[in-house]
DNA sequence: AGATATTAATCAGTGTACTGAGTAATTCGG
DNA sequence: CCGAATTACTCAGTACACTGATTAATATCT
């Protein structure tokens, strides 16, 4: 009795999502590069010689996750790790070039698939619907902070 | 060059979005139960005596993490597994009281959760938001089946 | 009946994601 | 300038999520 109808539950809808860009990403993008794997390759394209921890920051990954995409990285040539010499304790990452070639290669591609993905809305609505996935985002995000979420 | 801003991305936001739900969920919620264990004790609360695979398919869990769920629930004693009589493939899974109690519990903080989730959003917002997560998620599921087979 | 296909569930392997504990390097306060 | 806090990263443990291969039971088709 009182069973609930999971759809009207956003997290539940955030899930499937992101199982759904999953399936597209995976059919339409890479089945090697994952998408936050490139969403690494694209942080370090935009600025080279970022340390880990600030990668991760651009990229939403937090500390764990970060040393695993980029440890995967390293190990497919794309990446490289060198010492920072001002401050041993961070890892300085940068492209290689078959990195560079990746990221090049999957960004015509993403955007293809972006382009699928959001298909079912129209153009004014894709706009609205970025701008509230960014909206409850970044709302939670901001909880993180604070001591305790309020109720 | 040509890096892209991944906040323009519904992928990179659909992650994000869900890295916020798990947030708001492990704080407000609960830190034992996950939301997807949730989802199939609600499932079993509507339908007592779902095969696993038909539970997977209410709650969008695939045939591996349905297995692994549902095994963290027996051994919670929130769950039972009975073998079906008629179809000795089967597992048939009923809640425990145990089960339904603490299904009860959670779906009053689960509405007070999604209440603060989707409180960057106004109340005409809220119904776009989950309209267009539901159509977005819907559309990707559909190319699933239609495996475009070039027969 | 007997070979074949289908179906439910399991298992191994990979990858994202979080927590808590631990290590090494740097910075800060007295 | 030395001990304490902070910072970057690592490591172990848990949990979702998918694939491909396998096992066991059932269904189907000559």
């Amino acid at each position: 009795m009182a069973a609930v109808d999971l759809t009207t539950h956003p997290g539940h809808l955030a899930r499937r999502l992101q199982q759904a860009h999953y399936l597209l990403w995976t059919t339409m993008v890479s089945e090697e590069i994952t998408s936050p794997q490139y969403g690494v390759l694209n942080a370090l394209t935009a600025e080279p010689g970022l340390d880990q921890r600030t990668v991760g920051e651009r990229v939403g990954l937090d500390r764990s996750t970060v040393a695993e995409v980029v440890s995967r990285l390293c190990r497919r040539g794309l990446i490289e790790k060198v010492r920072d010499a001002s401050d041993a304790r961070r890892w300085l990452l940068r492209l290689t070039p078959e990195g560079a070639a990746v990221h090049r290669k999957l960004t015509v591609r993403t955007a293809r698939m972006n382009h699928v993905f959001l298909a079912p809305l129209s153009g004014e609505e894709q706009a609205v619907f970025l701008d509230m996935l960014r909206r409850v985002a970044d709302a939670a995000e901001e909880l993180k902070g604070a001591d305790r979420v309020g109720v």
